[in-house]
This record gives C-alpha cells, sequence and structure tokens, in this order.
RNA sequence: GGGCCCGUAGCUCAGCCCGGUAGAGCGCCCGGCUGAUAACCGGGUGGUCGGGGGUUCAAAUCCCCCCGGGCCCA
C-alpha cells in the first residue's frame, strides 16, 4: 500500500467532484450493469415516477431516489441483476395550468380558439422534457446510479398505447362505463376533480340564509330550511328530514315555522328573535311526504319539472342536529347525499350550472350569472322581495378550492367515464394480501382503504393527458375501445401523428353496426392512470411481451407514505384489472421530510430548502448518510446543525483512513502477501476482537438490509468505524505500528485492520459512494490489484467462525473497566500521564474477573497502571456504610403485592442485610407481617471507601485505584511530560514522523534523574538518538516549558542520519 | 368526523413488538490527552417518557380517553 493520503488535506467535496468525474470518465455504471448483467438472480425494481412540474426537486424527492439507490446497489453488490429504469410522470392538470400562466390563457376556450390544441400539447410536452432532464441531472448529483439514458415517460406513445391496453382490458370485463356523477368541477379548469384532487381548502366567506317554504295547503306556515349555497336554490327537488330529530312548529309574529327542536334557541337567536312560541312537537318521520311550494318556483324554468317532487323525505345520512334547521334543502344536481337520494326516489338530476360556472338557460332569470357570486345576490334579492327569506347572515367556513389554480369548486352532476372499482374490491383484497410491507402497519392502512374502495372517475375534460381510447358512432351510439395502435389503423384507416391531442381526435373509425362515423370522446385519462400502469408500461408491455414476463413480478418499491392510497393503490389496482394479480410483492414505505419543527416544507412558509443550495452546502455523501438514518417510515426533520454533525463523523472516518494510509503506506503493507492467515498465530487478542466485531457487524448489517432497515445499516456502518474502530481499536494498536521494523505483531495489526476496514469499505459503498470510490482507488484498488471500482466489489457475507461472542463481552466490560478506572484516577485527580501501581478490580461476575485477567495488560496499557489484581467484593471490606438497592425484577415477581414492604425494608435495614448475605448468603426477617428471605441476586450492596483508594463503580464491578505513589511513578510521570512536550515540538518543528531528533534539556536535578532513569523509554518514544543536560545548542529548536511549577527548557536538532548503533 | 403514524434530556433521536432501577449523540460547564488530532478521552449538567385513567407486585413499553403534529380519507 502507498501513502496517498496523509498529505491530503480532506475536502469530502473535492473528493466528490473528483470521483464524478471518475465515474464519467471511466463509465462505471455501465460497468455496473455489465457485471449485474452476468447474474441469474433478477431483481425487478420499479421506480415511483417525479411529476414533472419544477427542474429542482424537494429534498423528500431527494430522500427518496437516495433510499432507493443505497437498496439498489446493495442488491447489485450482492450480486443481482438489478432492474433500474428511472421514470418520470408528465401528464396532467399542473402542468396545464403552468403552460396557461405562460401563455396568459385565462379561460379553457382560449386553448381550443385562440392557441390550438396542438400547440398547448407541444408547449406542455416540452416543459415537461426541460424539466426531466433538469431532475435528471440533480439526482444523478447525488450519485443515484440508475439507467439515466433511459428512462420511461408517461408522454411517449409507446407508453400511450400500453395504458389503452388497459382500458380495452377494463372494457372488456365490464368495468368501463359511463354514467352520471355528482363531482367536484373547476370552472376556471372546466374540468372534473377525483375526490382525492380535492385536497385545498380555504376560509372563505358566504351567504348564511334561512329561507321559509310554504307548506302546501297550510296558509302562513313555512318549512326552514338553511343554506350557504343559495345558487343551488334553483334546482331544489325536496327537503330532507331526520325521522328520530324531534320537531317543532313555532310561532313567530304572524307566522309558523317548522324546524328541528334542537336548533330553535340558535336559530331564533341568529335571527335576532325574541319572542316565539313553540306549539308542537313532532317526531320527524311525521313530516314525511308534507308538501311545499318553492319560493323561485315561478322564476325558474326547470322548476316545471322539479315541481312535482316537492315534499319533505327522510335522509338521516344528511341531516344533523348540530347545524342549520333539520330540514336541508336538496337539489340532487349539485350535492352527493343529494344525487343518491334522488336516485332512489326517482328525481330527475339536474344541475343547473355550466362548465364555466354560469347559470344555464333552465335557470330562467338566473340564467348567465356566476354561481357563487352574481347568482347568489340575484337569488337572495329575490328571496327577500318576495319574504321568503326568514334571516340573512355570512359565515366564513372551510371550502373546497383548485388545487392548482385556487378557483373555488362546485359541486355538479355530470356525465363522466367511470372505472367500477367497487365491483373488484374482494379480488384487490384477496390480492393485496400477498404484499409483503416495511412497515407493518402500512398493510393495515392499506387494507383499510380497499375495504372502502370507490368507483373512479377517470374522464378529464382536458388535453395533456393519456387520451380516452374511445371512440362512439355519432349515429347509433355504439361504442369501441381500442387497445392498440394496431387496431386503430385497422379500424381507422390511418395513423395519428402522436397519441395526443389533438391528432388522435382527427382519427375516425367506421361504425361497424350502422356504418355511421365514430369520433373519440373528448376527455383524457386522469393523469393516476399513468403511473398506475407502470409495471407494465414500462417495460413496453403489451406490444414487447418477454421482458414483463421475464421480470414480474416487481420484486419492491419504495414510496412516502402519501402513496399508499396513490401510487400502491393505482398499481395494484391495474394489476387486478390487467392481469388478475398483485404486480408488486413488497414494498418499503418512507416518511416525509419535513422542516425542523416538523412542519411540512412548503415554499410560502419560507421553510423551503432549495434542493441545489443544500448540495452546494453539504457533501453528497453527508446528506445520503443522514437521511438514509433516519427511521425511514418516520418524517426526517430537515435540520442544517443535524446535517453538519453528521459531517464531523466523516474527519473521524477520514482519519482511519489516513492512518492507515501513512503507516501501512511506511511499511509498504502488501495485502496479497501480508494476509490474515499468514499472521494467524501474532493476532493479539484486540485483533481477534475486530475481527469479531466486523464480522458481527456484517451479519447485523445483511441481516437489516434483507428487511429493507436501511436506516438500521446506516447506523451500523457509522457505530463500526467510529466507536469499534477509531475509538477503540487504533488507540489500541498506535504503539504496535510505531516501530520500525517489520515485526509479526505489527503486521498482524496491519493484516486485521485491513481486513476490517476493506469488508467495511465494500459494505458501505451503497451509502457514501462518493467517499468509499475514492478511498479505493486511492488506498486499495492497487494494492489488492482489485476492479475498477468500489462498485464492483461484492460485499462479503460475515464470517461466523471469527465471531467470538465471548471475546466481545469480555471486551466491553474491560472498556468499562477503563472507563471506571479513568474515572477514579479523575476523582481523585491524578492526570492520565503519571503512572500509578495498582487497580482493584472487584467482582463477582465471571465476566468481569476473566475481562480483568484476560485482557488485564490492555486495561493497563489504557489506565496506565502497573498492575491489576481481581478480588472478590468481599475482599474490599474495609469499609463502612452499606446501602442495598432492590433488583425490582427479582423481588417483584416474588413478592408480589407484598413488594414495596420489602423495598422500605431495605430502605431501612440495608446495612444489616448488606451484612448477613455477604456472611452467611442469606438474610431472614420478619417485616410488617411479611417474612422476608433475601438472597444476594435479590439486591444490590452498594459501599463505600478509605481515602487512598479511589473508587468507581460499574454495572456488576468496582473498579478501586491505589492512588499511592511512589517515587518510581513520580519519575516516570515527569519522563512522560517530558516525552509530550518533545512529541509537541517535533510536530511545531516541522518534523516528520520518521526523523530522529538529538535533545537538549535544560531542568532542576529531579527532572534531571527522571530523564537520566527514564533515558531509553524517552529516547524510544521521540525517536531520539541522544539527550543531552544542558543549555541547547543555538541552532536548535528550542522552548521554555513549566511542569509542576518547575521550568525547563527543551531543544531539539534533527539528527542527520539514523544511529548506527 | 374516520383510519394509520409520531410525541422520551436544551436539540436530534434509540428503547416500546416481547413490562423489570430511563439511554446515546450533540449542546453547555469542568478537567485531561495529543506521532490518524479542524480530532479524541473522563466527569458533571440536564427527563411530569405529551396529559389523564386502567390492567399489573411492577408501565416509556399493554389497554382506554384526551391534547399536539404528520399522512391519507370523509
Amino acid at each position: 500500500m502507498r501513502d496517498a493520503l496523509s498529505n491530503e488535506r480532506y475536502d469530502q467535496f473535492s473528493v466528490e467532484e473528483w470521483v464524478k468525474e471518475f465515474w464519467e470518465e471511466r463509465n462505471v455504471y455501465r460497468l455496473v450493469k455489465e457485471k449485474a448483467s452476468r447474474s441469474a438472480k433478477k431483481l425487478y425494481f420499479l421506480d415511483g415516477p417525479p411529476y414533472t412540474s419544477a427542474p429542482s426537486i424537494h429534498v423528500g424527492t431527494a430522500w427518496n431516489k437516495i433510499i432507493k439507490d443505497v437498496i439498489l446497489r446493495y442488491y447489485r453488490m450482492m450480486g443481482f441483476n438489478v432492474w433500474d429504469r428511472p421514470g418520470f410522470d408528465t401528464h396532467g392538470l399542473p402542468i396545464e395550468v403552468m403552460i396557461e400562466k405562460s401563455l396568459g390563457i385565462k379561460e379553457k376556450g382560449e386553448i381550443t380558439d385562440r392557441v390550438g390544441i396542438d400547440r398547448f400539447v407541444e408547449e406542455c410536452k416540452r416543459f415537461a422534457e426541460r424539466n426531466l432532464r433538469e431532475q435528471t441531472k440533480r439526482f444523478k448529483e447525488l450519485g443515484v446510479f440508475m439507467d439515466w439514458d433511459n428512462p420511461y415517460v408517461t408522454f411517449k406513445d409507446e407508453y400511450i398505447e400500453s395504458g389503452w391496453w388497459l382500458f380495452k382490458k377494463a372494457w372488456e370485463k365490464g368495468l368501463l362505463d359511463e354514467d352520471v356523477y355528482v363531482v367536484h368541477w373547476c370552472p376556471r379548469c372546466q374540468t372534473t376533480l377525483a375526490d382525492y384532487e380535492v385536497s385545498e381548502y380555504r376560509d372563505l366567506e358566504d351567504p348564511s340564509i334561512y329561507v321559509k317554504f310554504p307548506v302546501k295547503g297550510r296558509k302562513g306556515e313555512s318549512l326552514l330550511i338553511w343554506t350557504t349555497t343559495p345558487w343551488t336554490l334553483p334546482a331544489n327537488a325536496f327537503v330532507m328530514a331526520h325521522p328520530d330529530l324531534t320537531y317543532v312548529r313555532v310561532r313567530v309574529g304572524g307566522e309558523v315555522l317548522i324546524l328541528a327542536k334542537a336548533r330553535v334557541e340558535e336559530v331564533m337567536r341568529e335571527a335576532g328573535v325574541k319572542e316565539y312560541e313553540i306549539l308542537e312537537e313532532m317526531p320527524g318521520r311525521e313530516l314525511e311526504g308534507l308538501e311545499y311550494l318553492h319560493p323561485l318556483e315561478d322564476l325558474v324554468d326547470a322548476q316545471r319539472i322539479l315541481a312535482r317532487y316537492h315534499r319533505v323525505v327522510m335522509a338521516p345520512e344528511a341531516v344533523t342536529p348540530h347545524e342549520g334547521t333539520g330540514l336541508v334543502h336538496s337539489a340532487p344536481g349539485h350535492g352527493d347525499v343529494d344525487f343518491e337520494i334522488g336516485k332512489r326516489l326517482g328525481v330527475p338530476v339536474i344541475s343547473l350550472v355550466g362548465d364555466d360556472g354560469r347559470m344555464l338557460p333552465e335557470a330562467g332569470r338566473y340564467a348567465g350569472l356566476y354561481f357563487r357570486t352574481e347568482a347568489n345576490e340575484a337569488i337572495i334579492r329575490d328571496l327577500r322581495e318576495r319574504g321568503a327569506l326568514f334571516h340573512e347572515g355570512r359565515v366564513v367556513h372551510r371550502y373546497p378550492v383548485c388545487w392548482r389554480c385556487k378557483t373555488p369548486l362546485l359541486l355538479r352532476a355530470t356525465k363522466q367515464w367511470v372505472i367500477r372499482v367497487s365491483k373488484i374490491r374482494d379480488e384487490l383484497i384477496r390480492n393485496a394480501e400477498t404484499i409483503e410491507w416495511v412497515p407493518r402497519w402500512a398493510k393495515e392502512r392499506f387494507m383499510h382503504l380497499l375495504r372502502n374502495v370507490r368507483d373512479w372517475v377517470i374522464s378529464r375534460q382536458r388535453f395533456w393527458g393519456i387520451p380516452l381510447p374511445i371512440w362512439v358512432c355519432e349515429r347509433c351510439g355504439y361504442r369501441v375501445v381500442i387497445g392498440s395502435l394496431d387496431e386503430l389503423e385497422k379500424l381507422g384507416g390511418r395513423r395519428p401523428r402522436e397519441l395526443h391531442r389533438p391528432w388522435v381526435d382527427e382519427v375516425t373509425l367506421r361504425c361497424p353496426k350502422c356504418g355511421g362515423v365514430m369520433r373519440r370522446v373528448p376527455d383524457v385519462a386522469d393523469v393516476w392512470f399513468d403511473s398506475g400502469i407502470a409495471f407494465y408500461a414500462s417495460l413496453g408491455y403489451p406490444k414487447r411481451r418477454d421482458l414483463w414476463e421475464r421480470l414480474k413480478p416487481v420484486d419492491f418499491i419504495v414510496e412516502g407514505h402519501d402513496q399508499i392510497r396513490g401510487w400502491f393503490f393505482s398499481l395494484l389496482r391495474s394489476g387486478v384489472i390487467g392481469f388478475g394479480e398483485a404486480p408488486y410483492r413488497r414494498v418499503l414505505v418512507h416518511g416525509f421530510a419535513l422542516d425542523e419543527q416538523g412542519r411540512e416544507m412548503h415554499k410560502s412558509l419560507g421553510n423551503y430548502i432549495d434542493f441545489d443550495d443544500l448540495i452546494k452546502r453539504i457533501p453528497r455523501d453527508v446528506v445520503r448518510l443522514w437521511t438514509t438514518s433516519n427511521t425511514v417510515w418516520e418524517d426526517l426533520r430537515f435540520s442544517w446543525r443535524e446535517m453538519e454533525r453528521m459531517w464531523r463523523d466523516f474527519t473521524v472516518i477520514w482519519n482511519v483512513f489516513t492512518f492507515m494510509s501513512m503507516y501501512m503506506g511506511l511499511d509498504a503493507y502488501d495485502p496479497t502477501r501480508h494476509t490474515l492467515e499468514r499472521y494467524a498465530k501474532h493476532l493479539r487478542v484486540e485483533d481477534k476482537w475486530l475481527l469479531s466485531r466486523v464480522n458481527n457487524f456484517l451479519r447485523k448489517y445483511h441481516k437489516a438490509m434483507a428487511s429493507l432497515l436501511i436506516h438500521e445499516a446506516a447506523r451500523l456502518l457509522r457505530e463500526f468505524i467510529i466507536n469499534d474502530v477509531s475509538r477503540w481499536y487504533l488507540r489500541l494498536v498506535r504503539r504496535r505500528v510505531w516501530t520500525d521494523e517489520e515485526t509479526p505483531d505489527k503486521m498482524a495489526a496491519y493484516a486485521t485492520l485491513y481486513y476490517a476496514i476493506r469488508r467495511w469499505l465494500a459494505a458501505a459503498a451503497p451509502f457514501i459512494p462518493f467517499l468509499t470510490e475514492y478511498v479505493y482507488q486511492k488506498l486499495f484498488r492497487e494494492a489488492e490489484e482489485g476492479p475498477e471500482s468500489v462498485h464492483l466489489l461484492d460485499i462479503p457475507e460475515a464470517d461466523i467462525t471469527l465471531i467470538d461472542e465471548r471475546l466481545e463481552e469480555l471486551m466491553g466490560k474491560a472498556r468499562e473497566i477503563v472507563e471506571a478506572a479513568r474515572a477514579a484516577r479523575m476523582k481523585a485527580g491524578l492526570k492520565i500521564r503519571r503512572p500509578v501501581s495498582r487497580i482493584i478490580v472487584a467482582t463477582s461476575s465471571p465476566l468481569v474477573r476473566d475481562a480483568a485477567r484476560e485482557l488485564g495488560e490492555l486495561i493497563l496499557e489504557e489506565v496506565n497502571a502497573k498492575s491489576i489484581e481481581v478480588l472478590r467484593p468481599e475482599a474490599l471490606e474495609r469499609v463502612r456504610v452499606y446501602r442495598v438497592e432492590p433488583n425490582y425484577r427479582e423481588i417483584g415477581p416474588l413478592y408480589k403485592r407484598d413488594s414495596p414492604k420489602v423495598y422500605e425494608l431495605l430502605r431501612e435495614r440495608g446495612e444489616e442485610v448488606a451484612r448477613a448475605l455477604m456472611e452467611k448468603g442469606r438474610f431472614e426477617a420478619e417485616y410488617k407481617g411479611v417474612r422476608v428471605v433475601l438472597e444476594p441476586r435479590h439486591v444490590k450492596v452498594v459501599a463505600e471507601y478509605p481515602e487512598w483508594l479511589s473508587v468507581e463503580e460499574g454495572d456488576d464491578f468496582i473498579v478501586a485505584v491505589d492512588t499511592r505513589v511512589t517515587e518510581e511513578e513520580i519519575l516516570e510521570g515527569l519522563a512522560r511530560e517530558v516525552v509530550r512536550r518533545i512529541q509537541f515540538m517535533r510536530k511545531e518543528a516541522g518534523l516528520s514522523v520518521t526523523d530522529y531528533i538529538e535533545v537538549w534539556v535544560d531542568c532542576d536535578d529531579e527532572m534531571g534523574r527522571a530523564i537520566g532513569e527514564k533515558e531509553d523509554y524517552i529516547k524510544s518514544e521521540t525517536r531520539a538518538i541522544r539527550i543531552h543536560r544542558g543549555e541547547p545548542p543555538s541552532n536548535a529548536y528550542s522552548r521554555e516549558w513549566e511542569v509542576d511549577g518547575r521550568r525547563l527548557r527543551i531543544g531539539i536538532v534533527k539528527a542527520g542520519k539514523s544511529p548506527t548503533t
């Protein structure tokens, strides 16, 4: 190994730039694909396509792709032939709205009349294409290895054609149908919105009016209804009441009103009526069939039909005692419950609002008025004039608005194409059972929504989408659903320029029934249709059958939890309609990227993190490791501070590599020659420990990855390199590698370190592909004559023969002992540099005892002590007070209800209990009526100790440091002080690690004696060939120091050559 | 209004499935170390485990209700 790193200033940004170029130049992605393609193990991954509404990407989208990339890289390095075609979702209203804005379009009509559908669609496509390219650039920036040259794109003709195939399937299965539906309608976009598209609400002000509907045949008596949508009154057909609610006849002034009893007080208060009298109470069901007169009947043409139905009907689902009057005005053309009930009663569904939100001619006097403004005003005015208005107020309530253009929506009965998903509900549920979910609760959520599945209104009255492949005969109404381009050509005689509107609309068919002309219905598909077919459409199916048949089913998909109802569902739906089965077998659900306070990130909230900004500030690997460390299905709280913290860990990781580079480089370590096998006999206990740790790490890592718990794998990676390697192993072996000679002891440490780090490197590569690639190229590739890229390596399986659980436990204990001993020293004010003569480990735990014995040398080294004694706890019996702490886990099940009394006893008579247990191993007593028998396992005894022992307690042991210092230790301590200062000066003077020096020390006699006695030690530590007493020569680098209150001067001079002695 | 998830130290989060003396990292304060050191080590500080109730000898953990946040629906 050559030392390629130790002279380099670490900068993760330049590392990443270097690696990006390297990948580009060597075409590393292609090499990786080639290697994978030779494997027989397939893995079909399906990318959930991001929507191409903007060039940049959301932090959440970045996280999403990082998760995917980590998993795909893992599987490639595990020898799978991974299918990794990315996708882009390109159709739909959001893009149409943006193009409308850029072309200055205010109304839908301008698209057909002024701009032209062809130009409009071209603009949409160009826009999507540009964003697709920009997003691709950013995904590549993150180091995502996917097939970026061959993405699937939903606007491509091949893709649309695949979509048509599914329409035909649905048609053949009797699932595709046309029907009247009450849908949310955007009067600006002039299209219907699906339920799930009605996602945005605004607090809007509307009229809140109470209207009197005179009861037929009873003069001066009226039904009182309440509404916030006066514009629906012209379409009123009947009034709904609740059969079990109590209603009253109330006298107000000279007239009588009927309304729910529970609402009287509130309504009268609101209307400012102080005097009223309840005449009669009755249950709602007695109102059934009561006929009324509509106050605007003569002004609205449509009322000529509707008037026949004016009466009270029972509708418990539509009536609440919490608002209104308990009598609900119903217009089946403008409400979903109204629509259902109207259908049940055989009432005609009449909608009086047109596509543009203006009242239709059938609205008579109100024709041409805009529904929520002009029509409302005119209607209220007429009601007032006619004395039909009981009270008029205003209300601010949540009102649905168009998610793209923010225009208030309306409900409206329209003819739409639907897929009758409710018909295949059971089949959906059955097939969903086969899917495996991570985390498991996602499945519950998924099944819940399947049980409540509703029909899917699929038609949109728009332009930029997959055109519905339905042709209808102008003459006889016969319908044909086209499943492919070939079929279209066969029946229509030609192929359109492309499958989008308007070109596809130019193709007309000859009706096979009557010979008439068939034209395509003008609608396009809901954009959710597009991504739902990706599992086969992205493979070109059905035109090309082999890919899907070879790869199916999708092995796994990964998206955010919003997609449980979204994409995960739409894929299943398409799978069941098209193939009768679930198209995927495994799902990983990830969380949302939120801001630091846990709120959604929005440009409007000012908490939006711009992706380009992020990548400029934080290196990609850091972003990758940080995001993947977040529990994957939980929301990610974005934090610059946390990210910067993670960044600091990278310095430590880098330092591990510079350590290797420096020493292994210096000694020309050759992994092909200096193998573990060769130095097996020279492995020290810490080496064996690291070998065990790294394999244990790999075992857990693979287990986590196999369960898609990538955050666990990410944490394991960090933990191993930071804690096990950097903070512990490297500390332990430092002294072993400081020697110049090629000792087997040193080579054993190198072989161990190389083995461990090389394995870690491969396992880390999917997570931090840049740093691992860089280090691999600089340190490992040449040394072991490895493949061209770290990403062409295999991730090794754990070698369980090297796992030694007992050793790991022992080392864990040894670390605890070291920590406790250091804490004890600290308490006594003893610096680490000053040696102590002995430490005592008192324990009854065999594990601690073995740790102290078998790893004693290592412990002594770390705490700078001369000897370690292991004693039983009783041996520290020179002591005073004992406290006893209960072991709840043992006492609880034994004494059950009496446990609290036992705890009390232990508090009061702890000393006595402790003595009895130590002397007899047993304590017996009668306490408050409870017979208490205690053995050592029931309690923990705590003690205090004499002055000269500094004591620190661990979980199951006590470490006592003997603080009495001998002459010898004082001298050694002083020598170490000198060494430390010389080392410091070596660095200051810019000497290389390998340089030799001569040293001059001018100091007092005691210090001089220390230097004399410890001369060899000082020499070997500092690479000094000679140590002189007295003033340093003038050419020396010299400095004044102070140690424990005494002054000394040290000078060093670089020695010409190594000592020949 | 319904379904699911989250709420643990000043901050970010483990622990909860399977009940047994509340943890890590960061921050802050004090001390130390220094031949991988823009590192690292030791100590200290800091918690009504969102709130309330229940089950149990014992609840952060299981059950119920409520509050706050998120996602999806109505």
